[in-house]
DNA sequence: GTCTATACGCCGATAGAC
DNA sequence: GTCTATCGGCGTATAGAC
């Protein structure tokens, strides 16, 4: 591994070219408006065949940019759930991962919130049957267990809390607000919590 | 015209026929894994030449659908603004319009609610500028004027009303929600009427 | 591992008989 | 207005030289 060094990081680099350039394009007009050639132009690679030599399809680089960034909000939602033992501070972790996503991320926020994984990937699972999103249930099924919000379904509970982050988020994403995301975070985490929490 | 009346239904009805298989197909698999052979055959249609009878190409397609829809959005709209003088009466009819259509006409709310309508026809105006949309902020407005509601910009209104409804109604259409939407009517727009009434 | 060249298929779209 | 037949092109994907 060492001795090859330079050959794996070129390698991977060249991977992650591919991926960063397939993330912006995605984002920006979407899958189905993106070609292979699209993807190699932006990348540094000159043809789509190059593109071959690391991904197997078009599909793969779709399902591993959704794997990097299941992975990567794993992570972050583990690291929250193990600093904060409350519940409700957990969501709040994870709201403010999302509020700094959406400024300092947005094309991951964008395939996240407002490209469709199942028209991409028709096999993959719904986006809340995802890792992360069975983690979050979970963080809902906590508080309700230990008093901090209403006795509600925890799907129902996504539905409202997440319906408010998301939809600001989204409207953030296209301009229909016209600030950062930042200048709502405040007022929107309050105002979904309100839509949960034990009043 | 009026001489070749036969004519102008049977145009009318394979016209509506089209419409009809477009949209179901689109709301269950998308715009772009759906082909104007699948549109064909789900329709009367034998071949995809008499599509083009009926309409330029595909987009017009899609443009179509989404021109009817909005149309008779904004008709429905304008009934609820004329029968209910009070803002949050008019709010509550637009609710209540939605959760009947997600039940009644799931494809048409997948139109909505799920599939990017930008990415389908990036000429198009932005979902949040199309009329009926238009009509709903101007809604929000009328309520900060007249004091039911916080005062606050409508964009933000929209984002925590219609955050909840529509994140609400898409669990619903996907199944991630395994009732009704009708099920969730009451505390839901209650849920979201009390994100920005005064209290 | 990256290029050139090229194959192949699907799909959108057209021409023209009936 | 609907069919048969067919085109053209884009986009995915592969083979093979370097």
């Amino acid at each position: 591994m060492d001795q090859q060094k330079e050959d794996t990081q070129t390698k991977a680099e060249a991977q992650d070219e591919i991926l960063l350039a397939a993330l912006k394009l995605f984002a920006e007009k979407g899958y189905f408006n993106t070609s292979l050639t699209d993807i190699a132009d932006a990348s540094g690679i000159k043809t789509t065949s190059g593109i071959y030599h690391h991904f197997k399809n078009k599909q793969m680089i779709a399902t591993a940019l959704y794997a990097n960034i299941f992975d990567s909000l794993n992570v972050s939602i583990d690291d929250i759930r193990r600093k904060n033992p409350k519940p409700s501070e957990q969501l709040r972790g994870v709201v403010d991962l999302l509020f700094r996503l959406t400024d300092e991320a947005p094309n991951v926020m964008q395939l996240l919130l407002v490209l469709n994984i199942n028209e991409i990937l028709p096999e993959e699972k719904p986006l809340l049957e995802a890792p992360p999103f069975v983690k979050i249930i979970k963080i809902f099924q906590a508080a309700a267990k230990n008093g901090e919000i209403r006795n509600m379904p925890p799907q129902l509970c996504f539905a409202y809390f997440f319906g408010i982050i998301n939809q600001t988020l989204r409207m953030v994403l296209t301009g229909a607000l016209d600030k950062k995301a930042d200048a709502y975070h405040a007022q929107t985490w309050l105002t979904a919590w309100n839509t949960i929490a034990k009043k």
